[in-house]
DNA sequence: TACGATAACATTATGATATTACGCCACAGT
DNA sequence: ACTGTGGCGTAATATCATAATGTTATCGTA
């Protein structure tokens, strides 16, 4: 287990206890909600569940898909609304490249992070890497351009199926 | 005029003869898919020409629906298609946080680019900055990941609408 | 407990973006 | 002229996202 202020953003081990990723990430999510009094429901939390039970970026119908499923009568509305949600709350990230949703590795935190994204099986990683954010920053500013956000997706080969 | 390398990248002042952008975007484009025995079609040139012909990223719905209404019986899949073409050679972008494409300013050199998107006037600027290649490539080598490509792009307000 | 305000949600419909499938036609090479 | 290929037209459909409207749940207040 990583710190609690940055969990499992990068590529785990073949065998990790994955329930403790899910569980952990909902925990650390009903303490960020709990400390901005803002409500982590139901639907909200399932949705979270459903996004950390893969560390793979998942689009918005597959969670409907999910959802369904499950007995909850769900639209589309619903899952983004959740989406909405946790987007404004830090606890997912939205992959624009992929029109997916991944957990965030640092609920709480400020930054947009980074993403590697592997193209043979489709996990992500998240960094935060201080350097490549000053890059950022250092070349926006040299057009005198002031940043507010950025996206950056990172495709290619993870280190195991690199090897693969 | 910038170098025949490096055109029009960055943000451009008030009043430029942007006729000259345009043209000067597609005798590159025409020399490029001569010298690589690809052809630049009249349906694939118009899309060139109507992307290039503002400084912003343009939908294919409105790029589809310019053509459209010249008389070109026009669908989806046109648009697309010449969209394919030009992104494989790497005359055009895809910005993916907007769904939209914008003309390459360095057509013929390999690279993605990183992008500067202006949530006020929508115009978008070009950088293809080393230190920012170099540091995402450090980044994900530290992870053991290997790039293909990868999406850069960066919003906030450009230097003109900063100031207002 | 009852009330009113607000946030969350359900439902239906639609908008926006992108692709599949199929067939025709133009053009280059023979 | 024949033929193979690539480019394009057309219709249908898949995929991603939001608008509009009304209902239900929750919370603070009395």
């Amino acid at each position: 287990m990583n710190s609690p202020q940055e969990r499992n953003g990068g590529f785990l081990p073949d065998r990790h206890d994955h329930g403790d990723c899910v569980e952990a990430a909902l925990e650390e999510a009903i303490a960020v909600c709990g400390d901005r009094g803002v409500r982590l429901t139901p639907v909200r939390r399932r949705v979270l569940e459903i996004i950390w039970q893969g560390h793979r970026p998942l689009g918005a119908y597959a969670i409907l898909e999910v959802l369904s499923g499950e007995g909850h009568s769900s639209a589309p509305p619903t899952v983004y609304r959740a989406l909405e949600f946790l987007l404004t709350q830090g606890l997912v990230h939205r992959l624009s490249s992929l029109n997916a949703f991944v957990g965030c590795s640092r609920p709480g935190h400020p930054g947009a992070g980074q993403f590697l994204l592997c193209t043979a099986c489709g996990t992500a990683a998240e960094l935060n890497d201080p350097d490549i954010e000053r890059a950022i920053e250092h070349g926006a500013a040299a057009e005198g351009f002031v940043c507010r956000d950025h996206t950056v997706e990172i495709s290619g080969l993870c280190p195991r199926c690199r090897e693969a």
